[in-house]
DNA sequence: CTGAAAGCGCTAACAT
DNA sequence: ATGTTAGCGCTTTCAG
């Protein structure tokens, strides 16, 4: 058997309070019998028991990340943001993919309220929504990333998807670019609906003809969709939803016998690590995926301890970067 | 407060184990008292404990995953179905990253197993040997990922590394090519080690000259490698060995004014999803990461069940699939 | 078929 | 400065 705080006092000729001191840097044990107590611990290789405390203080150093799919390559980098503020606080980090379905999304939640984690991340689905407002009334603390949700009180870190593509817009435009076209993201992502909103209203702005084609967030819905819209509306610009869209849209547009950016200029979304290997290297608007996870940890922590007045929203900073996909370099 | 099983236990009129018994569907309840039970935790909202459970049955519903680094993309999908297969048998997973820092590696083992993990994924570097070896005398179960460690009891799930690369050679030999350069992996990764192995042995059984280029499983790796691969071996053909190093390289060759496959063929190793977005599309070895997840954890789950018979090593099939950078599509 | 009671490994008053 | 004693929320004998 494993030994216990038990095995352990009786070894060091204490009791278990005078252990259970010494684990927690209590102070105000002598010295001479903090020396014994640690000794003990060492022959027997006593590892204390995280449930177990965890069950006595009624605290929890677990904390849960639920997010769609570790396999898009958007969320690892936000991912390990999450997993290294986690480790630093002391955190041991529980993970479950949701694929977007609200189902398993609610399923989870309550999974890992029932491991008694300490807080949840949660990179949840506009379909999701209806199960977040029911956890209102509970006491774990949750964050959300990526999007917030409005009418509930928990913190979310982001940043500002409107403004980002209308900025791609009136880059392109800057550019001389008039027909530039859109390939939106599913409609149950906050995000993507957001993107979709800033493409639409800048073209408005610009007295510009918008054309929009609607997929899914992935590397074949952008080599699908793509053959139509150049066939509908002729682009010479495109803004992708994200890099995955546009990654695949390139790449059929090259198929095409067309070429990027001479034919069609493109812009994504995210800055996945893909997006510098691809050929041409894809411009895109960087998010700082790992900064966000980062954060939001930090707010999670901050709500764990108390030390909270009111939501919290953190508007993190997007940067267009400009690679060979929008014919320049111009920074970096 | 949140309401426990006592909670229940009263308002239901019954005592604490009659909860705990339908709790756990043990069928000896009157159909009566069940439905009252049943009745009581919706009415209060009751979840259970999930580590007050494990604390009194000395059971563990979670499982570990430790690994180098989430961001690296093969990783995203071994994950995927080390998580797939948790869920689906019913435990919650841990994740951590350890960067192959083996001083990290087994500071989140011991704090796994602190959280009473029942059994732990480990992708262990060769650093992390010594660990894993202090390791064999503790109770908790280890699945190994894409390598074994002789002298440990602990299953293992894998591909043969060393066929895989022997393999590679082979083909390209069949091809033609007598200059078959190699990229290859940081001697840590055991993984590297064993496809360097194959590609040299299948150079020397070929009668052929081999060149090795040693550095890290990075996209940069790869791109800072291959110039000087080129200027001292003028290779026609590259294995490396992994996807990142072969991306990495195709990008500078390119950029140097060569051309893949015609002037260098390239194959590389993992089948990262990328590989089928690049220009050209990357010729690979296919691992199957998804199965290989799986696989691990049904181990897992046998050992901590008790259902074992010694130690188990699973071979994996890999596949060698051409795609552009090697010049055809004779498959897929 | 149900209840009482002990105990899982730890912490936290409260004593001493 | 250290020990005693209750629990934390649940399961599991053992009675009845």
């Amino acid at each position: 058997m494993k030994p216990t705080i038990l095995d352990v006092a009786e070894r060091a000729q204490v009791s278990k309070a005078t252990v259970s001191r010494v684990l927690n840097r209590n102070p105000q044990v002598k010295e001479e019998i903090r020396e014994r107590v640690l000794r003990a611990i060492k022959e027997l290789d006593y590892r204390p028991s995280a449930i177990a405390r965890n069950l006595a203080t009624n605290r929890s150093n677990m904390i849960g990340l639920i997010l769609p799919d570790i396999t898009n390559p958007y969320f690892p980098v936000l991912a390990r943001g999450i997993e290294d503020a986690a480790h630093q606080l002391g955190y041991s980090l529980f993970i479950s993919n949701t694929d977007n379905d609200p189902a398993l999304e609610k399923e989870y939640i309550y999974k890992m309220m029932e491991q008694q984690v300490g807080g949840i991340v949660l990179i949840s689905t506009i379909l999701g929504e209806a199960t977040v407002h029911e956890l209102t009334h509970m006491q774990t603390p949750i964050v959300l990333c990526d999007r917030l949700i409005a009418g509930t009180p928990f913190d979310a870190v982001m940043i500002d998807d409107y403004r980002a593509a209308y900025e791609a817009v009136q880059y392109f435009i800057a550019r001389g670019h008039s027909r530039i076209a859109h390939l939106a993201g599913p409609k149950n992502i906050q995000s993507a609906e957001n993107r979709k909103r800033g493409y639409l209203d800048a073209m408005h702005a610009a007295g510009l003809e918008p054309f929009v084609s609607v997929g899914s967030f992935s590397f074949e819905s952008g080599v699908h969709q793509i053959g139509s819209v150049i066939d509908e509306y002729s682009p010479t610009a495109l803004f992708a939803a994200n890099d995955l869209l546009a990654l695949g849209a390139m790449q059929e547009i090259h198929r095409l016998g067309h070429r990027v950016p001479e034919d069609i200029a493109v812009i994504g979304c995210d800055d996945i690590p893909f997006s510098v290997m691809s050929r041409p290297t894809l411009s895109t608007i960087s998010i700082p995926a790992y900064q966000i996870g980062v954060t939001a940890v930090q707010l999670l922590d901050d709500q764990m301890k108390g030390v909270r007045s009111g939501t919290k929203n953190v508007i993190m900073e997007h940067k267009l970067i400009n690679r060979e996909s929008c014919g320049g370099v111009d920074e970096e």
